[in-house]
DNA sequence: TCTTGACTTAAAGTAAACTTTATGTTGTAT
DNA sequence: ATACAACATAAAGTTTACTTTAAGTCAAGA
């Protein structure tokens, strides 16, 4: 099957004028072109969902570029591709677990206020601020050694 | 304990500039200041957790801006902030849904690569393609009913 | 053939979240 | 008392990722 922009736009939930960007900005390879106009097919749909999970991620355009640049080059740059995953997939994982630590602080909250609303006052569980999950390590400075 | 603003953003790992921007912002409530200068407290600290789990999550200042002025509005306003979090608490579980099924296509890639450097070309593993896990549901065109 | 709507490009505009710069003030050590 | 580092503000600049606009092209239906 072969898509027109505006379809494939409505598919990915994403604006013409985006699509239109990601290509001018090098994101998809070799788009097919019928008097002018771009033709995507499956290939360059599998493509935009991987480009749509980089973007998710927030990986910066300029690096969704370099993967694209290392695709052209073919079999050349399977193993440096293969590296780029690896290091992707830490990333994610790691916020994965920010994330974890966001929802206990969240968690925590909703807790705190819940109990605040039963007591008709935050003055009333003020105490449990002592407990309050921590963020990710903070870093005591010098002078408390 | 009280520290100064360079002080605390080391502990966060945050430029002061940004702090001072915060601030600015009306991100942070009530510093105290001594000769002009900010004073952070303990109480500034947990609220500076919370804000920066908030970043973390991608809330933006306007949407942080508006939860401080809850807070100012006192137990009026506890039911208000007890919705937030359990709106936000939403907000999260879905992104960390969604990272995983980035981290599925990422895995997919990884295993994809990892057998085409075994095979020595990419032509090798293309069949797989066929198998790559989707990410979210695409809304095919009616065209295709 | 004409109209119309979806497509095209190039360039300018926008929004968010800082960052940098310029200039001035304060507190501490010598 | 003086130097100097760390603080302060206001305003301008930067970056990223689009979005909008203007002007034109193509294809399908009346």
């Amino acid at each position: 099957m072969s898509y027109s922009i505006k379809e494939v736009a409505d598919m990915m939930n994403v604006s013409t004028a985006t699509l239109r960007y990601y290509d001018a900005e090098g994101l998809i390879p070799d788009i097919k072109r019928v008097g002018g106009r771009r033709v995507f097919e499956d290939t360059d749909l599998r493509w935009l969902k991987i480009l749509l999970c980089m973007k998710e991620i927030n990986m910066p355009i300029k690096k969704i570029r370099e993967y694209v640049e290392l695709v052209k080059l073919g079999d050349a740059s399977l193993e440096k591709r293969y590296n780029m995953f690896i290091t992707q997939k830490k990333i994610i994982e790691d916020q994965i677990e920010e994330l974890k630590d966001c929802l206990k602080v969240f968690e925590f909250k909703e807790e705190y206020y819940s109990k605040a609303i039963k007591a008709g006052t935050e003055k009333a569980v003020e105490g449990m601020l002592e407990y309050a999950p921590i963020l990710g390590k903070i870093n005591q400075p010098e002078k408390n050694k």
